[in-house]
DNA sequence: AAAACATCCAACCGCAGGCCA
DNA sequence: CTGGCCTGCGGTTGGATGTTT
């Protein structure tokens, strides 16, 4: 049985039980474990009746767990698309990344020169999103991965796994990397990416990117701080539209949160069905050496608004989902009368 | 051989957000 | 518009297993 935290002991204490009927009754269901029999009756009933409905899922297949559990159990383990066994040196290669890039190091340096905690909210690692990118393995088992091998390899190295930058950048003594692994773990995050399911090399220096609507070319024509045909701001443009399209349901380039392109009504989904523009934009956030350099992006002084002034910081904005935090809180003017509260 | 310690990963939890009556 | 239901996400836990002493 397993003990309570002192998180949920907390929570718990702090706000007393919702009136709502609370997602599984915890009196006589199982928890653990799943046996092989439990294993059998759950991957049955999915086969005959499909994914979905939860809740109702486990009595309806004889089963004494909740749908939380059911939920996850086949999620992580029974789904005939779970791929076992170890992670492949490419999967590897990806998962570092992909975690590079939807870690919480672009909105720690977005918002995080910005004063107000409420953009904080949004730092969180995609584990889906990579996983979705990933063939085969669960958001569940890439988390694992991480926390158990390449977190620790990345320290080994001297790498901080969370923002990928070096630990100790002054310090000249810090670990180099001597065995091949170290080295390819290293090179990794240099080279531009190979996809885990096409095994295609890609990269970002094709001149034109199809992406760009003819209204957003517009905008860059009528705006004459923006260098549309510039590769250096074509790039960083479409890295934000890369992080619209991901975050934003409203994007007209729509997709989901696991990065997959969105479908219209009705249509099936499918989990690793990512098309080539996706892993297109994709590596174009990936291979990001002059994302990072962006004013946007780099903004020094905690204490004045984010460089509105860049033509692409509305662009950028909304890509994090930030618009609103952006006009509530970060605005000169918001700045101005949250000062003076 | 056995105790102590370390590591792994399946499963749990609370929470957030979309959907719909 | 509101509130309940449902689903999915990410952080965390702890039992199982492996390794060291």
């Amino acid at each position: 049985m397993r003990k309570p935290t002192s998180s949920t002991a907390t929570a718990e204490a702090a706000a007393p039980a919702k009136s709502s009927t609370p997602c599984c009754v915890k009196v006589g269901l199982k928890r653990g474990p799943w046996t092989p029999e439990e294993d059998e009756l759950l991957a049955n009933y999915i086969k005959k009746e499909g994914e979905g409905r939860w809740r109702t899922l486990p009595k309806k297949a004889g089963l004494l767990r909740c749908g939380k559990s059911c939920r996850l159990r086949w999620m992580n383990y029974l789904r005939p698309s779970v791929k076992r066994g170890q992670i492949a040196p490419d999967e590897e290669d990806l998962i570092l990344r992909l975690h590079r890039l939807l870690g919480n190091r672009h909105l720690a340096s977005l918002g995080f020169h910005c004063k107000y905690e409420v953009a904080f909210a949004f730092i969180r690692v995609r584990w889906s999103l990579i996983a979705g990118r990933i063939p085969g393995r669960t958001d569940n088992e890439i988390k694992n991965y991480w926390n158990t091998h390449l977190s620790k390899k990345l320290i080994s190295q001297g790498i901080d796994p969370r923002t990928h930058k070096p630990l100790n950048p002054q310090s000249s003594d810090q670990p180099k990397p001597s065995s091949s692994k170290a080295n390819h773990l290293q090179e990794s995050l240099k080279e531009p990416i190979k996809t885990a399911s096409s095994g295609l090399e890609e990269t970002t220096s094709g001149s034109a990117h199809p992406i760009i609507s003819n209204k957003e070319n517009e905008y860059f024509q009528n705006n004459s701080n923006a260098h549309l045909d510039d590769q250096y701001h074509t790039d960083h443009f479409i890295a934000s539209r890369g992080y619209t399209s991901l975050l934003n349901y409203d994007g007209s380039f729509g997709m989901d949160l696991r990065g997959n392109q969105r479908l219209g009504n009705g249509e099936a989904e499918d989990i690793n069905s990512g098309t080539e523009d996706v892993f297109s934009f994709l590596n174009s956030l990936i291979n990001e050496e002059a994302f990072q350099q962006h004013q946007i992006f780099n903004e020094p002084n905690v204490n004045s608004a984010p460089a509105s002034s860049d033509p692409l910081f509305p662009i950028a904005a909304t890509a994090f989902g930030l618009t609103a935090v952006w006009e509530s809180t970060l605005t000169p003017s918001a700045l101005d009368q949250n000062e003076s509260k």
